[in-house]
RNA sequence: GGGCCCUUCGUCUAUCGGUUAGGACGUCAGGUUUUCAACCUGAAAAGAGGGGUUCGACUCCCCUAGGGCCUGCCA
């Protein structure tokens, strides 16, 4: 049997990074088993959901390597099919006709609160009037028993039937409430495991009877527990959780993201970072932690400079440039681009985000005269007379630009000069960056290229 | 109120009855050094509390404490 796996966000918000986690567990199980993973938007609730959630969701999800095997399944448009379900359960005796009023269920529910049990409707064994006043469909719970399941993160689960309540499968509008249809849309997508957050863990023993009800086989489970921000409280909407096109933004890499958020909750049992592509082989629901786990953004900023110094360089180059693009001060040329490119190599092991990396670039761009900082402008006052051109000359006569070739003959310069490394180091860093964090002088050279390093120093000499 | 779930260094975790309780990120101290990083070496740092079971418990059981979730004609 081929697995299927799906990720059912509701479209009422952004898809912010526990929902992506899960998303991802969903992902890797299937990749593991060499099943499908597919997406479902839950678009019941037709006063909260927006088409803008619904774009912001796939939208996270493509720029995370998250493609569903398939088009997203609407809730919305199926409900006639749950309605349908629905009176098939009826027809079972497995559920029925509530004509209780909402103040009559608030004081069946008061009551049941009081003495401590699930709420249970009079009409539960039918007789219901069918008068023409509004009603709803309920299930007709489980007298007796327990509803156990053998969960894939958790273990085994039971309740006691008689904890579960009369819930509502059908609103008086016709329209199915979350619980039925969840059940109808995974058993009809073939849904054979449901990975989902663990705030479902409860919910689960309510829906086991309703496959029952409806005679359908029941899935595999698997409840994984959410991301708590970085204060061990929960994440919300006004507590740190963002959407996670606010981490692209943060100048972290999808994959970075996905491999931080897996290694999240799930130890394979090393410390190695992978890719999510590298680690579905091996990965096993079984390994999730069961307890939260907490966002740690220094954590994630060590994983994404892994990648970073993984990533293309004309990748990384082209973000940069976006990132410096949208803060330079001054316009960035082409020629400034391709200064970037040619120093990406050597820039990116020195960096763990997109900004940190254009922090890094940024001396490539600046245009000729270069302002200088404080410090760089003293390394150039305090040298002495001279000093400046006759390495400006030296320079000048190299005929081979590599980072090596422009090392050495700095070291011959000095050498020549009778002077150390640490004695033309700052005045050459302060000629060519202005003080603008740089790599090692060879690099450095090398990435600014001949003609813009032999001009920046003529400024100063 | 009821039900269910969770609890090892600051953080993520390893350990599946016997370890000096290991690693990673972070932190701190050194080293390297031409800026900023990076890098190298070292250090500090943990089993929520209390009872059991056992020759022996982080590991199994119970209680307590703390946290979370469900208990909606939200999802």
């Amino acid at each position: 049997m081929t697995t299927v796996t799906r990720f059912a966000p509701s479209p009422t918000g952004f898809l912010h990074i526990g929902g992506a986690r899960t998303a991802l567990f969903n992902w890797l199980f299937a990749k593991k088993t060499g099943g499908r993973y597919l997406l479902r938007i839950e678009d019941t609730d037709r006063a909260r959901s927006t088409k803008e959630a619904i774009a912001a969701i796939i939208d996270g999800l493509s720029w995370l390597g998250l493609d569903a095997d398939g088009p997203p399944l609407m809730q919305f448009e199926r409900a006639p099919r749950h309605a349908e379900a629905a009176q098939a359960m009826i027809a079972a005796g497995k559920a029925f006709r509530c004509t209780c009023t909402p103040d009559e269920v608030e004081a069946l529910r008061a009551e049941a609160h009081a003495e401590g049990r699930a709420l249970r409707s009079p009409w539960r064994d039918g007789g219901a009037p069918n008068d023409g006043r509004p009603f709803v469909v309920r299930l007709r719970a489980p007298d007796d028993g327990e509803i156990a399941h053998d969960d894939l993160v958790q273990g085994r689960v039971a309740v006691r039937a008689r904890d579960i309540d009369d819930l509502v499968l059908l609103r008086a509008d016709d329209t199915p409430t979350y619980m039925l249809a969840v059940v109808v849309d995974d058993h009809d997508m073939g849904v054979t495991h449901v990975i989902r957050g663990d705030d479902h863990l409860t919910n689960t023993a309510r829906q086991i009877p309703i496959y029952q009800a409806l005679d359908w086989p029941i899935p595999r489970f698997g409840h994984v527990p959410m991301i708590h921000g970085p204060d061990g409280a929960k994440l919300s909407k006004r507590h740190g959780a963002l959407a996670v096109q606010a981490y692209r933004d943060m100048g972290y890499l999808p994959e970075a993201l996905c491999a931080y958020l897996m290694r999240l909750g799930w130890s394979p049992g090393h410390d190695d970072v992978v890719s999510k592509e590298e680690a579905a082989a091996g990965f096993d629901l079984a390994q999730i932690g069961k307890s939260p786990a907490r966002l740690d953004l220094q954590k994630l900023d060590s994983v994404n400079a892994h990648f970073i110094r993984r990533a293309d360089d004309a990748r990384l180059a082209a973000l940069t440039m976006a990132h410096l693009a949208a803060t330079a001060d001054a316009p960035v040329t082409e020629a400034a681009a391709a200064r970037v490119l040619a120093g990406m190599a050597a820039l990116k092991t020195r960096a763990a985000t997109i900004p940190a990396l254009a922090e890094q670039a940024r001396f490539l761009i600046l245009t000729r005269p270069l302002k200088l900082d404080p410090t760089a402008q003293k390394a150039i006052e305090s040298a002495s007379p001279g000093l400046l051109a006759r390495l400006r000359e030296a320079m000048a006569a190299l005929t081979d630009w590599a980072p090596e070739a422009a090392q050495d003959a700095l070291k011959a310069f000095a050498a020549a000069e009778g002077l150390k490394m640490g004695q033309i180091g700052p005045l050459l860093r302060a000629a060519l960056t202005g003080g603008a964090p740089a790599p090692d002088l060879g690099h450095t050279l090398a990435a600014l290229g001949r003609e813009e390093a032999l001009g920046r120093l003529s400024d100063f000499a």
